[in-house]
DNA sequence: GTTGAACCCT
DNA sequence: AGGACGGGTTCAAC
């Protein structure tokens, strides 16, 4: 059933991702030519496409004429058909037994950039498959790669241009009125002629961080022969070559234009940084401490990024807690040029800087900081520079010092550019960083590829090809990340507050489900199980209401936006190191802006709509290596309560399916064990009927904004009584404010400790 | 277009 | 000098 949903899912993104760019026409003919007939159920009958191999069972995979791929997980020689397929397909879904990929432009682009060939691509996707290879596979995967890999952006002297060794497709950029419009027409700008040779290189690094060691496992006894040649590749070096290579440049406007036209006209750029033989850029003095040690994973996904010695610009993809930023700390150290690292958000800034003292040798003086309260001073020696991207996007007027800071990251030749949380880069503001920055070569890091916008792909040609994307559930059995149960706790809505859910239109209805007092109970059921098991946990609501709301009644501190930074610090490290407290209840601003604590349960009282991406960022809060990684016992807890009936049991789905197609399994539960033998809130009619008056008055208050007289603009307006509702609904129940909560905090006796 | 919330500036 | 506050702007969901 969740394969289903999947299925559904990818289909869709599949084809948003095919209006985006173009696929060759004949390749996408050579996939549609294969019309199969369908059953009545609209089922595909592959039977009579192609012919089993007699000795298909030592086989792992079967291939569709429609570029899926399927690849049994029991298999032998499951890693490694797992490694080859994820450096050319793109996971769809990855559930126990069966993963399904897909053959993508975009997959076999990223294939093309990591160093494999057509032929081979070819060669081992036929030896893998059980069957003969279906029609129009080889055509797609042909068509798709033989023109990737021949054009190269680089940067020179802080200038841009297109590289190509290939005269026909020199011509063929010229010809194009896009590129010809992107390009430089200044002086010194004609078509530039000149001899490289490629050398071939190992790659290694001067201390132990990265080391090609294939550590193949002994070959199955019983593999056919041809077979055996697929498990007896190693990565094989590029032939040192001497060619002509001519350029031209371009402007540095045009850079996303080039880079989008460059993939629609089925030429995707390279973009490579050859940083050994960069003389050019001085190399700064940072270097992996010894004692640093990766991941395997870690180590695979950086091999893809050096596995010819240079570095590929692409997209890392690790779960939360899986170790990013020491990935991008290794990346750094490798390149050893200057590095420019953005960033959500201050925290994040400040996290990134104590990451770099953390893994890697580096004076404190060569790392600087942008945010708006931090504004370090730069100098030439300057090795890293770490920001957020609002910063660096923003358009207002800047304040001097900022200024300054601008005029040194934009004029800079960055030898990398580290973009955390990349999925980010999309939005309108942000993709504008990259035509101001200058770099020659980046990485995106990110948890979660995805989008509820049509964006996602755009990453292709602003940063690069999917390098490297980790598979959560072998992270989990290999004990990197937590072991998560995930769980959808289903909350009947209490008949009143059904009945007002039914009766108000709009938005006032998220309101009511969320406040809906059999949630609220389960709520509290849960934390107090979880706290006898002195478990840590996080309470998470977008809507800030609900949030204050709950967390004054439970007498739990909370953190929203107006929140201050101290307070955020304190709250946290009494969360984390204060046994007295168990839980804390946190907003959206918890979703990117700071590292919270070691925790290991979750619980979701309300979210952003269908976000995907929120959904597994949150799940990420909890999959930080603890105890008990080896064994086979959940040892943390995920659960999403849901009011029953209500929109939010919609969303709830949509926003599962990413975590879904990474393996994970939602188990709804209908019914808490032992909930009515607990002192709970909100268990007579009365409180709820009281409850349910609060929440109106609330929303009342949200609907009269009209009426208020206040001076500005209608966006001001709300904001004003938005407050005021918020802060007189709240008083007048609890007897608390926000603000008098903030004072009585001091008494309490779980803040005595680390004031 | 709308909404809630966060970040940068003063 | 540094924090508090409001204004302006942006983002991500619908």
């Amino acid at each position: 059933m969740t394969g289903k949903r999947a299925r559904r899912e990818a289909e869709g993104d599949g084809e948003s991702s095919k209006k985006k760019i173009a696929i060759p026409n004949s390749a996408k003919q050579s996939l549609q030519a294969f019309d199969t007939p369908h059953d009545e159920y609209g089922a595909r009958d592959y039977r009579n496409e192609v012919k089993m191999k007699p000795d298909h069972k030592t086989r792992p995979l079967f291939l569709t004429s429609d570029g899926h791929i399927f690849l049994e997980s029991f298999s032998p020689i499951y890693k490694q058909a797992h490694d080859f397929l994820i450096a050319i397909a793109e996971p769809i879904c990855r559930p126990v037994n069966i993963h399904e990929y897909r053959l993508t432009p975009y997959s076999l682009y990223a294939a093309v950039s990591v160093g494999l060939q057509t032929d081979d691509i070819v060669k081992y996707l036929s030896q893998l498959s059980k069957t003969t290879m279906p029609a129009g596979v080889e055509d797609f995967v042909r068509l798709c790669t033989s023109s990737y890999g021949k054009v190269k952006l680089v940067l020179k002297h802080n200038k841009y241009f297109l590289e190509t060794a290939h005269l026909d497709v020199l011509q063929c950029l010229l010809k194009d009125p896009v590129l010809a419009a992107a390009r430089e027409t200044d002086v010194g700008s004609a078509v530039l002629e000149e001899k490289i040779s490629t050398k071939a290189h190992v790659f290694s690094t001067n201390n132990t961080a990265i080391t090609d060691n294939p550590a193949q496992p002994a070959p199955t006894p019983d593999a056919p022969d041809d077979l055996q040649e697929f498990l007896d590749k190693e990565d094989e070096e590029e032939e040192a070559t001497e060619s002509k290579v001519m350029s031209f440049q371009i402007k540095q406007k045009e850079i996303e234009n080039v880079q989008r036209r460059c993939i629609e006209i089925d030429y995707p750029l390279l973009a490579e940084y050859d940083f050994k033989n960069d003389t050019v850029n001085p190399n700064v003095d940072m270097t992996l401490k010894p004692t640093t040690v990766l991941r395997p994973y870690q180590e695979k996904s950086l091999r893809k990024m050096f596995g010819n010695g240079r570095a590929r610009s692409g997209i890392i993809v690790l779960p939360c807690g899986a170790g990013k930023t020491l990935v991008g700390v290794t990346t750094a150290c490798t390149v050893r040029k200057k590095c420019l690292v953005l960033c959500t958000s201050a925290v994040a800034v400040e996290q990134w800087k104590s990451q770099f003292k953390l893994w890697a040798n580096i004076d404190d003086r060569l790392i600087v900081r942008f945010t708006s309260s931090t504004k370090d001073k730069p100098d030439q020696n300057t090795a890293v520079a770490i920001s957020t991207y609002s910063m660096v996007s923003f358009t207002s007027k800047r304040s001097y010092e900022a200024e300054k800071s601008m005029e040194f990251i934009n004029g800079t030749e960055w030898g990398l550019l580290l973009l955390d949380e990349v999925h980010t880069i999309p939005a309108k503001q942000f993709r504008r960083v990259l035509t101001e920055v200058r770099a020659h070569c980046k990485l995106g890091l990110t948890a979660t590829l995805v989008r509820e916008d049509d964006k996602i792909a755009d990453l292709n040609f602003l940063i690069g090809p999917k390098l490297y994307e980790a598979n959560w559930m072998e992270l989990q059995s290999a004990g990197f990340i937590a072991r998560v149960h995930c769980s959808e706790v289903w909350c009947p809505m209490s008949p009143e507050f059904y009945r007002e859910y039914l009766s108000i239109r709009s938005r006032k209805r998220k309101l009511l489900y969320t406040m809906n007092p059999n949630k609220f109970r389960a709520c509290e059921f849960l934390i107090k199980y979880h706290e006898q098991r002195a478990d840590k946990i996080i309470v998470f609501s977008d809507n800030v209401f609900a949030l204050r709301h709950y967390a004054i009644k439970l007498n739990k501190p909370f953190i929203d936006g107006p929140t201050h930074q101290t307070e955020r610090m304190r709250i946290l490290q009494n969360f984390k190191f204060n046994p007295l407290l168990c839980t804390v209840f946190i907003s959206k601003v918890g979703d990117n802006s700071f590292d919270l604590p070691e925790a290991n349960v979750l619980i979701q009282i309300s979210s952003h709509g269908g976000s995907r991406r929120q959904e597994a960022q949150r799940l990420g809060r909890i999959l930080r290596a603890k105890k008990n990684m080896m064994s086979e016992e959940y040892n943390a807890f995920f659960y999403t309560l849901v009011s029953q009936d209500t929109q939010e049991m919609y969303y709830s789905n949509k926003r599962q399916r990413f975590l879904v197609n990474q393996g994970y399994s939602f188990k709804v539960i209908n019914r808490l064990e032992g909930m009515d033998q607990q002192d709970l809130h909100y268990s007579t009619k009365a409180e709820q009927a009281e409850l349910l008056q609060k929440v109106l008055a609330a929303t009342d208050a949200d609907a009269d904004t009209e009426e208020v007289p206040v001076e500005g603009t209608a966006r001001a307006k709300q904001k004003f009584v938005r407050k005021h509702g918020e802060s007189s609904a709240l008083s007048g129940g609890s007897g608390l404010s926000y603000m008098e909560y903030n004072k009585s905090k001091r008494k309490h006796p779980l803040f005595t400790k680390f004031r």
